[in-house]
DNA sequence: CCAAAAGTGTTTTCCGTACACCCATGC
DNA sequence: GCATGGGTGTACGGAAAACACTTTTGG
């Protein structure tokens, strides 16, 4: 064996895949079918293909776990010595992605299964992955008050109150009506449809949606 | 030749160190010796040696260039294919570093050489360089705001007025004297060392030292 | 006494937060 | 008519920004 190949580190991809579900912030995890860990939840992730991006290595790990493309993707921190199942040496760069529970399909595996979990339940989580999963909910939850990250998490259109329950969700504390709508209106980033949704015995709200769906940051 | 190693990619660091000298913020460049993009300049870097970490690996890059340890070191963001040089599918890991320019000695060889480079004077720089150096520049003015990275530029003790100087090289703007004495004081990351520096034809300054030198941050 | 940097307070503006009531609807 | 979520304005407090003069020294 060539030496110098056992010494050049692997390079993997990790991503933190968020989404809101009965207003509970969840992240995709997967049910290890091998040692080490075997039986243990960890966050999706794997090599880069020959030739491969990161971005795109994250982006088809996305679609490979849950057949969404075109969602909020973003790197957040590079780890070297993750994994220690793949080989001494590896680097792990981490992202984290939003997508919409109801879109995503989940692949129907037996092997390496994939499924939401709530984020308090993290009992059985393999390697270091707690670790980078703190750090993404902390981005996450920075991100939501600056950006349109959001979007990625929404319908295409949607009442201001179902919107407000999403960050609360996030965020894991209530916010004042009043001052959600204010700031979120203020932020240009949603604007009405001009059509209402009525469901339940209650005033119709107003339904909106985000002006961009793509990235944008404020500051 | 083992055909899985040339597919596996090499990992390398690259390190955006940044100093303060005459009032301008500079940055490390080394001038290539060798193709591609020879005679160009680029940021410091190369690849992990057998078993290293990646903070070890840009800390001992830091050494190798200006003989300073210690300093504050943050990673910043990784990037696929910067360098082609290394080899398609190569991976570089970003970080930056802040020393004091008077402390340093640069390594001192004829071959890809270290200088001291202002920010403006980029011409030549080598590869995707130029957004690696932006996206540092832009975290170290944010982190400027809220925490005492300042510490390493600053020599033990410094005054006020020193202090501002090296804040206002670095944000490129000049600050209000009242304003920027009341917000490093209150943030409490520097306390009087009791002494005062007489130079020149005015009134001493009372001199400063950093509580911490080691990074925090605050919010 | 003059030049030069050190040192010092007050006012205004903006943003985040706290807080309570009326509106439109389905049943 | 009542229960339910939709929709709205105002007041307070803290932080950032604007702004000018006095102090201490060396020459």
């Amino acid at each position: 064996m060539d030496d110098r190949a056992t010494r050049r580190p692997l390079v993997a991809v990790v991503v933190v895949i968020f989404t809101v579900r009965e207003d509970r912030l969840e992240v995709l995890l997967i049910k290890r079918s091998a040692e080490p860990e075997k039986g243990l939840w960890a966050l999706p992730g794997g090599l880069l293909l020959d030739g491969e991006g990161l971005d795109a290595a994250a982006s088809r790990k996305l679609v490979e776990e849950t057949g969404v493309h075109d969602v909020y993707l973003e790197q957040l921190y590079t780890f070297a010595d993750l994994d220690r199942s793949v080989r001494e040496g590896s680097v792990a760069v981490s992202y984290f992605a939003l997508v919409d529970a109801s879109v995503a399909r989940l692949a129907p595996r037996e092997e390496w299964l994939p499924q939401w979990h709530s984020l308090e339940d993290r009992r059985e989580l393999a390697f270091a992955n707690g670790r980078i999963l703190d750090y993404a909910v902390e981005r996450l939850r920075n991100k939501l008050q600056y950006s349109n990250v959001a979007y990625g998490l929404m319908p295409s259109e949607f009442s201001l109150g179902q919107l407000q329950r999403t960050y609360e969700s996030i965020l894991g504390r209530g916010l004042d009506k009043r001052n959600f709508r204010r700031k979120v209106l203020s932020l240009d980033i949603i604007a009405e449809t001009g059509r209402v949704q009525a469901e339940g015995a209650h005033r119709p709200a107003k339904l909106y949606r985000f002006v961009r769906r793509e990235p944008v940051t404020f500051q």
